[in-house]
DNA sequence: TTGTAAGCGTTATCAC
DNA sequence: GTGATAACGCTTACAA
C-alpha cells in the first residue's frame, strides 16, 4: 500500500473561487479529465499529441474538460514515460556579460512558443562543472545550445546540439553566428577612412574563435589599405573591463608604451573598449581627439558612454531566435535549414574621429 | 506490452572506454545498482536518503556499485514519486539588468551545494505570463525566490516563497533585503557634507518598494541637515538609461528646468545616474564641477564610467546566498532564521564633489 | 476511432 | 537493517 492510500484528494473546478480556505487543492490529473469527458485517458492524451486522430465531437468534450479542470499534464510523469523533457539547456560562458541577455530572450521566446522551456547554465572556461552539466543535460533536457564554444562532454555527445556565436570548428552540428571576420574588416576600413594608419587591436582571449576571426578581419582591413600588420600593435585582452584599462598604458608615454603610438584602437568587444577609453581619459588623453577607439557588440552602454562608442551591432535577438528555431527543427526530426551568417551593422558614434597625427 | 518490450538495453560500466562505437549507452538504473551490490532497490534508495539507517558494510557495497556504474537517479522518476523536484524558481523583473547577475550566482552556488537546481524566469511587471508561471512553478519547482516584488499568483500561493531585494509588504514570507532607506540617507548626508543644499532625487518606478524606501531615506537625509524636501526636486524615473537622459533637461537652462537648479542629484540606481551624467556632459555641463551625481547599486560600470560613480554598494552575492539559505531552510522544514537587512557600503568616487554654487 | 493495460525509474510503506 | 511491492501520472503499442 502507498502512503497516500485511497484518500480522496482535495479537488475543485478551476475558477470555483469558493474553495479558498479549504485544504490546498491538488492539481487535476488525466484521469479526472477522462472521467469528466467520459473517455479513456488514452483519448485525453491523444487530444494533446495527435488531435487529428480524435473525432471532432470527442475532442471538443475533452478540450472542455481540460479547460474546466485547468489540467496541465504533469511534466515529471510525461518525461518519465516519453523520455522527452521539453526543455533545452543554454550554456553561457559568463552570465554577467550583458551581451547575452538579449540573445537569451530571443531563444526563450521562440522555445516557449513551441512549448519548450529553457534552462540556463553558466559555465566558465575549463570549469570542473562541465562533466556534471553533461550528466545533468542527458536526463533533464532534450537539446543543448552552446554559447561557450566548446562541447559539453562525452555524456551529452549524442544529444541535439547547436553552437551559437562562438562556433566550434569541426563539430558536425548546426552553427549560428555572424561573420566576425567581415565585421572586423569593416571596422578597420572605417578607421582607415578617417585617416588612421597606425591601428592597434585589443584582442580577446587567446584561441577563442571569435578572436581568431576578428583578428583575421583586422589584418584583412589593414591589408586592404596597403598597411602591414605589426605584431607590436596586437595587444592581449580577455573581454573584461580590466583588460581595457590595462591596455591604456600602451598608449601613454613611458616604459611599456608602443614604440610609435597608434592613433586608433579596434577593441574586440565593447567592454574592453569602454575600459580603455575610461583609463585614457583618466590619464588626460582625449577620445577621439588623441586616440580613436572602436568596439564590438553594441551593448546597451555603448550608446550611453561618453564618448558614445563606435561599434559593430550584432542582431542579438535574431541570433537567439535562429538558434532556437534550428533546435526545434532538430527536435522535430527535421533538418535544420542551413542559413549563412547573420548580418551585422557598423554603428559609427563619437569615439572615432579623424586622425590628427 | 510496451514499445520497448524486453529489449536488452545497451549498457556498460562507466569508464569502460571500449564501448565507444556501440549504440548509445543507456544510463544505469537503480535496479542495475541493486543487482551489482546484491541488495534491493529499496536499500539503494535508502543509502541516498537515509545513509544512517543502512549497515556500514551494505552502504559501502552500494556506494561502490553507484560509483562503478556512474548511476545518477533519474530526476523525472524521482520527482514523480516523491513530488519533490529539487529545483527552485528565481523570478527576475528584468534579465537584462546587470544588477542581478551576481545575485544569481550567489543563489546558484548555494543551491547547487545542497543538490538543488535553479530555474530563472524573466517576468516584467504586469506580465500576462505570471499566471502561466505560477502553474509551471506548482509542478516544476519546490520553491520560489521572488526578486520582482510581487507574488506569483494563486496557483503558487502555498509554496515556499522568499522575497529578495524587492520586499513584498504584508506578505508572511521570509524577506531578504538591504536597508534601502538608511543607505539613501547616507548618500544624502554625503552630498550635504560636500556643501550641497539643493539636492534632487531621480526616482525609480512609482509604487516600487525600493523607490518608496529610497525616497524616504532621501527625505530623512534632507531633514537631518535641516533642509525642507521640495516636490519640484523629485523627478520621475524608471531605472532605465533613458530616464536618466530625460532628467538631464531639468538641469539645463530653458523651459522645463527646475526653478532654482539643484547642485546635486541622488539617482535611485546607477543606470539612471549614468544616463544622466552622459546627457549632462553632452550638453556641456561638467560632473561633478557643475553638478554632483550619485547612484545606487554599484554595478560593474559604475567604477569604470568617467567620472567614476559615487554609489551604494549592495552585497549582491551575499544577498543571493542568504536568500538561498533561507529557501533551503524552508524546504528542509526548518524555520528560516530571521536576519536583519544586509549591510551596504557608500562608495565615494569622482562623480560627486564640493558644491560650487 | 477508441479503450486496455503495460511500464517509464524511483520512493515510501509495510512486513519481516 | 533489509526486502517486496504499490504507487507517482502519463504515453503508446496493440486490440477491439
Amino acid at each position: 500500500m502507498d502512503e497516500r492510500g485511497t484518500t480522496v484528494r482535495a479537488r475543485t473546478l478551476a475558477g470555483a473561487g469558493a474553495a479558498s480556505d479549504a485544504a490546498p487543492v491538488a492539481p487535476a490529473r488525466i484521469t479526472d479529465v477522462a472521467r469528466l469527458a467520459e473517455v479513456s485517458t488514452a483519448t485525453v492524451s491523444r487530444v494533446l499529441a495527435h488531435p487529428e486522430r480524435v473525432a471532432p465531437g470527442t475532442r471538443a468534450r475533452v478540450e472542455e474538460a481540460v479547460a474546466r479542470l485547468g489540467w496541465v499534464p504533469n511534466p515529471a510523469a510525461r518525461t518519465l514515460r516519453s523520455q522527452k523533457t521539453r526543455m533545452v539547456l543554454v550554456v553561457l560562458p559568463d552570465l554577467e556579460n550583458v551581451f547575452f541577455s538579449r540573445i537569451l530572450r530571443g531563444i526563450e521566446e521562440t522555445l516557449a512558443a513551441a512549448g519548450y522551456g529553457m534552462i540556463i547554465a553558466d559555465l566558465g572556461p575549463a570549469s570542473p562543472r562541465a562533466g556534471a552539466l553533461a550528466a545533468f543535460a542527458r536526463r533533464q533536457v532534450d537539446g543543448v545550445i552552446l554559447l561557450n564554444g566548446r562541447r559539453l562532454g562525452p555524456e551529452a555527445e549524442d544529444m541535439p546540439t547547436i553552437a551559437l556565436c562562438e562556433t566550434i570548428p569541426g563539430a558536425a552540428i548546426p552553427q549560428i553566428a555572424i561573420d566576425n571576420r567581415a565585421a572586423a574588416r569593416r571596422v578597420v576600413a572605417h578607421l582607415v577612412g578617417l585617416g588612421h594608419r597606425r591601428i592597434a587591436h585589443l584582442a580577446g582571449p587567446e584561441g577563442n574563435v571569435l578572436e581568431i576571426e576578428r583578428a583575421a578581419g583586422y589584418e584583412d582591413g589593414l591589408r586592404d589599405a596597403g598597411l602591414a600588420p605589426d605584431p607590436a600593435l596586437v595587444w592581449p585582452g580577455d573581454y573584461t573591463l580590466e583588460a581595457g584599462v590595462a591596455a591604456a598604458s600602451r598608449l601613454l608615454p613611458g616604459p611599456g608604451s608602443a614604440p610609435e603610438r597608434p592613433t586608433a584602437v579596434f577593441a574586440s568587444n565593447d567592454t574592453m573598449a569602454i575600459g580603455l577609453v575610461g583609463a585614457l581619459q583618466e590619464a588626460g588623453l582625449a577620445v577621439p581627439d588623441d586616440v580613436s577607439v572602436a568596439g564590438f557588440d553594441d551593448i546597451e552602454f555603448a550608446a550611453m558612454y561618453r564618448p558614445a562608442l563606435t561599434t559593430v551591432r550584432q542582431p542579438r535577438r535574431d541570433l537567439g531566435r535562429v538558434a532556437a528555431e534550428a533546435m526545434l527543427a532538430r527536435l522535430a526530426g527535421r533538418e535544420a535549414s542551413a542559413e549563412g551568417p547573420l548580418a551585422t551593422e557598423l554603428v559609427v558614434r563619437a569615439s572615432t574621429g579623424p586622425a590628427r597625427r
